[in-house]
DNA sequence: TCAAAAGTGTTTCACTTACACCCATGA
DNA sequence: TCATGGGTGTAAGTGAAACACTTTTGA
């Protein structure tokens, strides 16, 4: 009998960690003790969102605040044990949620992984991480999903080395300023980001929803 | 208990007919006699891709030239006998396939259907169908998938009309001529047309698909 | 010779890219 | 006052969009 499980791939950002990945320990074979993607099986009367909110609440006890599907994975041998498919999905979690779970599930059972030092993965996770990174790489440049990893009021720069993070490229500031602006979706709070260390402050925005769906029904096309 | 199944959207194209779907009509309830998304459920120890090959051939007869995956669909209710998890594909034929199936197909179990000119469709197969066409609209414009619609030989201006039905509107014939050529993908076969009626021949090209993959690790973008 | 359909270049405009100095803050 | 990091404008280049007449064919 062939069985469906979903599973997401929990990305998060900080300014000094760059993006990170929520992964969980194993606590039985295969794999037991390995790196894994958190994720499980579906009830008979949940919807797939709802399975995949539920396993993430039980598993690393956050909640996420942006998810979308991302690809489904049903190779035969996928699982030694038997067929199982799974229907993956990725996740976004705001940066003020991943820094504090950061400090708490530090060497628990689930913990982050910058994406460019991840452990060893079990199953096919590998392969699943590496369609949901390239997913969030490319949809990051046409369309605001970057704004769902910081906090609902960020310092401009937060958002620019977000980008330039990414993109894995510089990014010239006086063109991305330019350019963000210029799609009229940045609010100026008029505050001024609190500075440790030397620097001026950054100017502190905040991402109006509303206004981009309206814009979006108009026709407008997000683009950096 | 869960079971999976696979749906495909076969899309075909021909100059007079546009843009078309293939259907089958249901033989048994829930639904009977009603129009469907050709599918099945997986078997044991096939991959996705060949189950929806599978299926395709045992419903409907033919052989798809590209087949991507679409969407996962699994909603509690979306099946009324019980939960069904649907792994949606698309599938491209090529257009001497379609309208060799086109007549040999008509009026039997399995019909093409224009995608403006759509019947009421079983389960929540308009959604589907729906987010099918929403996904080849956009992959047109940024992936050279129109090819995988036309025969290996193809008169220029069918490609021209394909990509006006497709975004429905008119397209600039000499930019658009001028964009495609530029991308370096075409090559000018020396035939002509024939033409039926009045009018000029079109001269008659073809892709080159492993100058395509080529320039793809080389960085190039496609884009219409 | 007329109607229908395809081939073909140039100009304008908008957007992208390149580029450097000043300002606010903490040490 | 120095070091650090953020704010800001202009000019050149490149690609997109607008635009119409000529050529080939069948009737």
């Amino acid at each position: 009998m062939i069985k469906v499980a979903v599973d997401a791939i929990v990305f998060g950002y900080s300014k000094n960690e760059g993006v990170s990945v929520l992964l969980i320990k194993r606590k039985y074979p295969p794999f037991k003790d390995g790196w894994a993607i958190p994720g499980g099986f579906i009830l008979e009367n949940e919807s797939l969102e709802e399975a995949v909110e539920r396993e993430l609440l039980e598993e690393t006890g956050i909640k996420v605040n942006y998810l979308e599907q991302l690809y489904s994975f049903g190779a035969p041998k996928r699982d030694p044990r038997q067929r199982i498919i799974s229907i993956a999905y990725f996740a976004l979690v705001k940066s003020s949620m991943f820094q504090q779970l950061n400090a708490s599930t530090d060497a628990a059972e689930a913990q982050w992984f910058n994406i460019n030092k991840l452990p060893a993965l079990a199953f096919d996770h590998k392969k699943i991480l590496q369609t949901a990174v390239e997913r969030v790489r490319a949809k990051i440049r046409y369309q605001p999903i970057g704004f769902e990893l910081l906090d609902e009021n960020f310092p401009f720069a937060d958002l620019e080395k977000l980008y330039a993070t990414l993109l894995d490229r510089e990014i010239d500031r006086r063109n991305f300023t330019k350019k963000i602006l210029s799609l009229g979706l940045l609010e100026d709070t008029g505050e001024l980001a609190a500075v440790k260390g030397a620097g001026r402050p950054s100017k502190i925005y905040q991402f109006n929803k509303k206004r981009y769906q309206q814009l979006l029904k108009e026709g407008m096309h997000f683009e950096i």
